[in-house]
DNA sequence: ACCTCATATGAATATCTGTTCATATATTAA
DNA sequence: TTAATATATGAACAGATATTCATATGAGGT
């Protein structure tokens, strides 16, 4: 049986320490990747990029996507739940808008880089 | 059984309109999930932030990270299919590197915005 | 040629994710 | 109160994903 290891180790140990000390923590790794995991589904980005203009309520957000309100409904409980968007009822409406400065700047870098 | 529809529609057109002028066209949006997908991951986004100070070999990855050669190589596959990186021989060695220059921007405005 | 080390890869598996369907809740109008 | 509209939500299901395990490939060294 094969052992999964490297044997010879460390074979650039000045790279392997300079990388050592620049490495995040775990936490922020993992919360990284959850604002990653966010903006990496096509509805999720949408729903996003929509909201860049404008607050809007669910029932535009339906004529304005063309998926399914449960779906959207789902998708923004789940942008909510990361604090990405916040919420505000009206009447029988419920008004979505962003609660985050950074998720436009990180969007519009993407898109620049999707472009080339 | 109900239908899926909001029977209002439009109820504000002048924020409609402005935010469908606005919108991608789909390929844009699938194209930037891609990217967020592959920054979606721990795993990766260590590989990734570990490439930003150095060309690495599988090796060395290994002694970084802790996770298993064949995790690594098959997130190195992913990131490589992917463009987000590019590799290059050396004897027994593959040497991994970044492919992007947008990366790093946008990694260091999601480690600003994880860190306010 | 043989052995060893570095890396890659296919299959299997467990987990996660997005959508749909059906239904619940809540607000307003009649 | 009843009906209708807007939104939310739980369960189920299909598809995607990350890891592991076993093994393959390929390059040097002996």
């Amino acid at each position: 049986m094969k052992v999964d290891v490297c044997k010879t180790q460390q074979i650039h140990p000045e790279i392997l320490s300079k990388v050592m000390s620049t490495l995040l923590i775990d936490e922020e790794y993992e919360a990284m990747s959850m604002i990653f995991k966010m903006l990496s589904d096509p509805t999720r980005l949408k729903i996003l990029s929509a909201l860049f203009v404008s607050e809007m309520c669910v029932c535009d957000l339906q004529e304005v996507l063309e998926v399914s309100q449960s779906a959207i409904s789902h998708q923004l409980s789940n942008l909510k739940q990361t604090r990405l968007v916040k919420s505000r009822k009206s009447g029988k409406n419920v008004f979505y808008s962003l609660n985050d400065n950074h998720i436009a700047q990180i969007f519009k870098q993407t898109l620049e880089h999707v472009r080339e």
